[in-house]
DNA sequence: AGCACGCCGACT
DNA sequence: GTCGGCGTGCTC
């Protein structure tokens, strides 16, 4: 037998349900700095852990279990520092996953496949030169606005929220404060870094162009790295690898970025804070906006979070302070008002549906609108949040709808590939030429998606000819026409080269992208956002409208050399309730009475920001057992009386809107306090009974479980 | 989460 | 007779 002297904690992938303690004890020939990667046996297989700190004097190993040795160490690869750790351990701990889980998706997949010797083939490979030169950085002169959030920004310590309009300039705000984190000299021989995350990988690329010609040339080309689930996993390693060890100096990236080791850094920014997709949905469902805020405090790094439209929670957390409330929120709110190099505002114009024919889809006025700019040549940009010809197909017969046979919801008939599928679960068949149930040839679609727009707009504009007398041509850009790799790089460019004079898609068009012969933005269906069950549906269906508004008349060269024509630019939204209250903020274009009239909404119903949320779901063959195990775990908590429960409200299970999916019956049951620290408590406490409950025969047939921590949808 | 072990159905 | 379905149980 080989002496050991030294034993290790080592977190390792293990979900925190599988009865595996977060820390297994591993035997070394000589001891491990913490945050070491390691590689060692579990059960027949070999994996990738991370060395640990242990709280615990002595690894106790439980019964029978005998201590096994560490296999390898990644040599070449720095120890992960203790900020880095830190903030796994807070992920792990605050949205209820193992440390382990969350440790090791944190780190770039190719880690866990790499043996030790052929990762330091790789770190061998030369690296992109990332030595800094004289060159001077080209920086473009801020507005007094720009340039006192800057100093703002600069002396105080935040965090912020930059609350700037779009086309206000936020993105040179960002520049000039990560320059101004990469020119300080830094307390340590390490050197400082900055950390930018967007919320979609499609704004990395067109993000990635400005920071590289703005900072390549003063510290090299390997000085600004992307990292998002887009790339390829060696890409990934390699981006990770120079975030890691200092090479790179500004990270790009998507809500993954937030844990990307980077012992550096000094500035975090968060654009777009309010965007949902910050939330990550699946695994681990952490915030990597409200991480960001927790890292940058941790790591001594400032963070600044931006958008137009902020999200609720930032914007109370940065409210001024009153008489009532001196100390005011914690975050420092500046505010950049005004667009520059951009157009007037768009004129909002609101079409009241119930003054329309029954079935309209394009009003009359809005129709006019569009067809006055393909005459122009200018474009217009029509959204609907809806995939497919139609949501559902109906025979008029016998009643028949298109349903899914494996989830409650309809199958979407797509006309394009004459096709009936289900957007939960992919189950797609061909369109049935007769009805499956009684035959009748009269089947029909009811609703509407965009490939029924875009057909129905060709028919409506095939006589109106663009200036060059060509007719008007319409594309659409949703999930089905960008499955291809490259296919919305090329379908946005046909845009911007003038060769699309109409628009047509989700929302993934509203986003970032900046057309600038857009002159019309046109929402033709939002209703379906404002009466449901969400209370968060509205202020999203806002900021997706704001934004949308946003991409009409963003190039004020152009809105000037249209000025002739009369144009301005417009954001139509078509409405059986027109004076709802988002659209009247919407015409006015004021976020601020509109977060006022829902923070006030929100304060009385005593819902977040004004209270803590936690969701459980559960997963069964059938309602019933998923719903009584959620009653089951619910009485044992009462029973064991948990700590917290005094001061959290559990509410009973119910079914999830779409109840099935693949088969798999879905309920989940809310938890609401006044105190987050006493529903973390309490969801602590809870796991173990969780489990209990769980091995309980009764619950058989359960397949599994999950916590969601300040869920973004109930 | 993986992965092995284990016990029942339809194929070369 | 085997290949393979996924239920159960284990991993320092």
């Amino acid at each position: 037998m080989p002496i050991h002297p030294a034993i290790v904690q080592v977190a390792l992938h293990t979900p925190s349900h599988s009865g595996v303690g977060d820390l297994l004890s591993y035997a070394s020939e000589r001891p491990l700095a913490p945050g070491t990667l390691v590689r060692v046996p579990l059960g027949t297989r070999e994996v990738l852990g991370v060395v640990w700190d242990s709280d615990e004097a002595t690894g106790e190993l439980p019964d029978g279990a005998t201590l096994r040795a560490i296999a390898g160490v990644l040599e070449g690869v720095a120890p992960l520092d203790v900020p880095w750790r830190r903030l796994v351990a807070f992920a792990a701990r605050y949205y209820q996953r193992a440390l382990g889980e969350v440790a090791l998706a944190a780190l770039p997949p190719q880690l866990r496949d790499l043996r030790p010797e052929q990762l330091a083939r790789r770190l061998r490979r030369p690296v992109a030169a990332a030595g800094e030169s004289q060159n001077a950085i080209l920086n473009i002169a801020l507005t007094p606005e720009q340039e006192s959030a800057r100093a703002r920004i600069s002396s105080e310590n935040g965090p912020f929220l930059l609350f700037g309009s779009t086309g206000s300039g936020k993105t040179e705000v960002y520049l000039r404060c990560v320059q101004e984190v990469l020119e300080a000299d830094p307390a340590s021989d390490f050197p400082t870094q900055a950390l930018v995350m967007v919320p979609e990988i499609n704004l990395t690329p067109q993000l990635e162009e400005r920071f590289v010609s703005r900072f390549a040339p003063r510290f090299g080309p390997g000085a600004v790295v992307s990292l998002h689930s887009g790339m390829t996993n060696p890409q990934r390693l390699k981006s990770w690898l120079a975030a890691h060890s200092g090479t790179a100096r500004i990270v790009l990236g998507t809500r993954m970025a937030v844990f990307a080791s980077l012992p550096g850094l000094k500035l975090i920014v968060v654009d777009e804070e309010h965007d949902p997709s910050y939330k990550q949905q699946e695994g681990a469902r952490y915030s990597a906006r409200d991480l960001a805020i927790w890292r940058g405090r941790e790591q001594g790094a400032k963070v600044l979070l931006g958008s137009a439209t902020p999200s609720l929670e930032s914007w109370y957390a940065s409210r001024p302070p009153t008489p009532e409330y001196p100390e005011g929120g914690r975050y420092v709110r500046l505010h950049m008002p005004s667009r520059i190099g951009a157009g007037a505002l768009a004129r909002v114009r609101r079409v009241d549906m119930n003054q329309q024919p029954r079935r309209t889809v394009f009003s009359a006025p809005l129709l006019q609108a569009i067809t006055e700019r393909v005459a122009r040549g200018e474009q217009s940009m029509i959204l609907l949040n809806r995939r497919g010809y139609a949501p559902v197909l109906h025979c008029v017969d016998c009643g028949w709808k298109s349903d899914c046979p494996h989830c409650s919801a309809h199958q979407v008939f797509h006309k394009t590939d004459r096709t009936l599928r289900c957007h939960h679960c992919g189950y797609t068949v061909r369109v049935p030429f007769h009805c499956p149930t009684c035959g009748s040839p009269d089947i029909h679609p009811m609703g509407r998606g965009t490939e029924q727009l875009e057909e129905q707009l060709s028919a409506l504009l095939s006589e109106v000819l663009r200036p060059d007398r060509t007719p008007a041509r319409i594309a659409r850009i949703d999930a089905d026409t960008t499955k291809a790799k490259g296919a919305l790089e090329a379908q946005l460019a046909q845009v911007h080269s003038g060769e699309v004079d109409v628009l047509v898609g989700t929302q993934m068009i509203a986003k970032g992208h900046d057309f600038r012969r857009i002159t019309l933005v046109a929402a033709v269906q939002p209703d379906g956002a404002l009466f449901s069950s969400d209370f968060r549906a509205a202020e999203r269906l806002f900021a997706l409208l704001m934004q949308a508004a946003g991409r009409a008349g963003r190039d004020a060269a152009y809105m000037a050399a249209q000025a002739v024509h009369g144009t301005q630019p417009e954001m139509w939204v078509q409405s059986f309730h027109p004076k709802h209250a988002v659209f009247e903020a919407l015409r006015t274009h004021d976020y601020e009475a509109f977060a006022a009239q829902q923070l006030k909404e929100r304060e009385e119903a005593a819902m977040p920001p004004f209270a803590y949320q936690a969701l459980v779901r559960s997963d069964a063959r059938t309602q019933d057992v998923a719903q009584g195990f959620l009653t089951a775990a619910t009485a044992a908590a009462h029973a064991a009386g948990l700590p917290g429960l005094e001061v959290v409200t559990l509410y009973p299970p119910v079914p999830l809107t779409i109840q099935r999916v693949a088969n798999v019956e879905r309920a989940q049951m809310l938890m609401e306090s006044s105190s987050r620290a006493a529903l973390q408590r309490f969801l602590a406490a809870w796991q173990p009974v969780l489990q209990t409950t769980r091995s309980q025969p009764e619950h058989k047939g359960l397949i599994r479980w999950l916590v969601d921590v300040d869920p973004l949808a109930i």
